[in-house]
DNA sequence: TCTGGGGTCCTAGGACCC
DNA sequence: TCTGGGGTCCTAGGACCC
């Protein structure tokens, strides 16, 4: 919502939202959109009436512009800071140890330099927490969120402060508390950050699925149970990578079905090269309605590969077989995905015994031309012959649902940011 | 009556995060 | 009519090993 507004002022102070994929629920909210009791989450046609009454402003999602504008506030405070950890496209935590110029009780100026900076750079609000594990961080962060009073900056690295605040933080707002261990909490008659931090560790393990609650407890008590993941740009290496949608229309038709499966294999493979990493598994998943009359269960075939790859012609190929195996003529298919797991560093592979290293070396080179032309063109805009439909043929049915996107600001030389003119 | 004591790997499921 | 798309970690249990 904020990259939203930093394009466009009329959105200033009046509600506004913006959808997830496909257009299909609500995923981000301007604090005039809360105050209307929009929630987290919720289906667009349940308050479709509700935002026409109320003039929202509602938008398609915007990954390139979001991601750029990530971009963007991320390599601002990885040079402010002595460490960074990119936890999502819009937080980030920032290891301060070794900061020479600020010591403790300045650390909220720092805070609020950063913050000013970021605002003045990208028009991007931010709010920051500060604390001496991530949770307390984190808890800040919330409490900064929650009391205006403190400007968006709030540090609970003092423990006179600390004591006082958590007793304000209702213990489900507590990071790894869900809505789950929040129920559970409240029966057992803790309520607030506060109490949680004062139960006994044996007790913690017991209620909050054992190793997981003791490091929750204990980090709230300000002993750091969670380290920085380190890593050089500040972005972690996944662990499982995958690319799944629910398609713009249902699909029922084999070839619509591989064709689609095989654009998200491509992006999936382009994602496991961009972090260096080939695959040792793929699973490829067939959803039919997840609701009313005909929601059917999922399938999803799992296949092992030879040796780990992340050669899309490789990985297209056994999506074909896979593809073949679970379609059944008839149903109605209203998402696929593919997931690929069991990762390992590419190029460290085992080459088989007829293997050609000269050939390997060929493909690695021919797949790094590919990623740079479509960098450069657009998605996706040199092909696999599985991706492509018939010369001529209409906008694949599958494609995502966006009729609400705002331009692609800072990508794209078609739809450049346009400044009025004064006057 | 009496039935060892270690390991590993994988998967499914449950909790959580944004 | 219409319901997103990514991720993480932990635990328990089964299959298997010596």
């Amino acid at each position: 919502m904020s990259c939203e507004r930093a394009f466009n002022p009329a959105l200033e102070q009046v509600p506004v939202v913006v959808l997830s994929n496909n257009d299909g629920c609500i995923i981000s909210r301007s604090a005039e959109a809360k105050a209307l009791g929009i929630k987290m989450g919720e289906p667009l046609f349940q308050v479709k009436a509700l935002l026409r009454e109320q003039g929202v402003q509602v938008f398609s999602s915007n990954y390139a512009l979001y991601g750029d504008m990530s971009q963007r506030v991320m390599n601002y405070l990885a040079a402010v800071a002595p460490a960074v950890e990119i936890y999502s496209i819009d937080e980030c935590f920032l290891d301060l140890h070794g900061l020479q110029r600020w010591q403790a009780p300045d650390l909220t100026c720092y805070g609020r330099q950063v913050q000013a900076a970021l605002l003045r750079r990208t028009h991007i609000p931010t709010c920051v927490g500060l604390g001496p594990t991530k949770t307390l961080a984190k808890a800040a962060n919330r409490l900064a969120k929650k009391l205006p009073a403190f400007g968006g900056v709030l540090s609970l690295v003092d423990e006179s402060i600390r004591r006082e605040l958590l007793e304000q933080l209702p213990v489900e707002d507590v990071w790894g508390i869900g809505p789950r261990y929040g129920g559970k909490l409240h029966a057992l008659g803790i309520r607030t950050a506060g109490a949680l931090s004062r139960v006994s560790e044996s007790w913690a393990r017991e209620q909050l699925g054992g190793v997981v609650g003791a490091r929750l407890v204990r980090e709230l008590q300000g002993l750091p149970c969670q380290g920085l993941a380190p890593s050089e740009d500040g972005t972690l290496a996944r662990q499982r990578i995958a690319c799944t949608r629910t398609f713009g229309q249902p699909l029922t038709g084999y070839p619509d079905l591989l064709r689609a499966v095989a654009h998200f294999t491509a992006r999936a493979a382009e994602k496991l090269r961009q972090q260096g990493s080939a695959a040792h598994l793929l699973t490829v998943f067939l959803c039919p309605g997840r609701f009313g009359a005909d929601a059917q269960p999922s399938r999803a075939a799992t296949l092992t590969l030879p040796a780990a790859s992340n050669d899309t012609g490789q990985l297209l190929a056994l999506v074909r077989a896979a593809v073949r195996k679970l379609w059944r003529a008839g149903t109605v298919y209203h998402k696929a995905g593919v997931l690929l797991a069991g990762l390992e560093p590419a190029g460290r592979q085992q080459l088989g015994l007829f293997d050609d290293p000269a050939l390997a070396a060929r493909r690695a080179r021919l797949l790094r031309e590919i990623d740079a032309l479509n960098q450069r063109f657009g998605r996706h805009k040199v092909a696999f012959a599985t991706m492509l439909a018939p010369v001529g043929s209409a906008t694949p049915r599958w494609q995502t649902r966006h009729e609400r996107r705002s331009p692609a600001y800072t990508t794209s030389w078609d739809e450049l940011w346009t400044v009025p003119a004064a006057g």
